[in-house]
DNA sequence: CGTCAGATTCTCT
DNA sequence: GAGAATCTGACGC
């Protein structure tokens, strides 16, 4: 009987403002074999939908995309950079394209590489292209409820370039103040 | 300290 | 064929 996990945060009716907020403090569970890879979310950042220019969705609904725009409560998982995989969960009703990237995490149990950037979590966690489109709701990868960060600070997303200033600026990154496993930003 | 290029491969034009 | 929601190590000051 597989486990049955649920979402601390109803994904289908907030948006990815929301969810990335509250994600923060939430734990991210990855089983692999016998092990659970635990860790505290600490940093995220929102991805709005099709009118969020700096969004994948932006560009439409592909082939790549095309989970970004189905229910939410899955994990979006693509490969950046010729190297690295970001993690990303999707939000809000299906058609949106709404996400939420998971940036940083704080160590629980049994990881032993830096986690303080999106591309190193994933190592850590030994998340891949092959985890696209699994559910959170599954045994495989999930999260578990805990309290709510208080002392969180915004800032505009890291990374975006190729699009108008008003997406480039808009507040969307967040993350636990009080953590010392922020990505570095530039 | 800081800035900068190279790694490396998938996706869309 | 370009460019990407990144990271690291090398160099210069």
């Amino acid at each position: 009987m597989p486990k049955q996990h649920k979402l601390p945060y109803n994904f289908y009716a907030a948006d990815a403002k929301e969810v990335a907020q509250s994600l923060l403090g939430k734990i991210l569970v990855h089983q692999v074999d016998d092990l659970l890879l635990k860790g505290h979310i600490v940093e995220t950042e929102a991805y709005l939908g099709e009118h969020d220019l700096a969004c994948h969705a932006a560009k439409g609904k592909t082939e790549r995309t095309k989970i970004m725009f189905g229910k939410a409560g899955y994990a979006y998982v693509y490969l950046i950079y010729g190297m690295h995989n970001m993690l990303n969960i999707v939000t809000g009703s299906e058609g949106e394209g709404q996400a939420v990237l998971i940036r940083a995490i704080e160590p629980l149990e049994n990881i032993t590489a830096k986690t303080d950037g999106p591309g190193k979590l994933t190592r850590a966690l030994r998340i891949t292209r092959a985890h696209n489109a699994i559910s959170l709701l599954g045994d495989k990868l999930w999260l578990e409820q805990a309290p709510t960060i208080d002392n969180v600070i915004t800032t505009p997303r890291i990374g975006i370039n190729n699009c108008d200033q008003e997406w480039k600026d808009a507040p969307l990154r967040f993350y636990n103040a009080d953590s010392e496993y922020i990505s570095k930003s530039k």
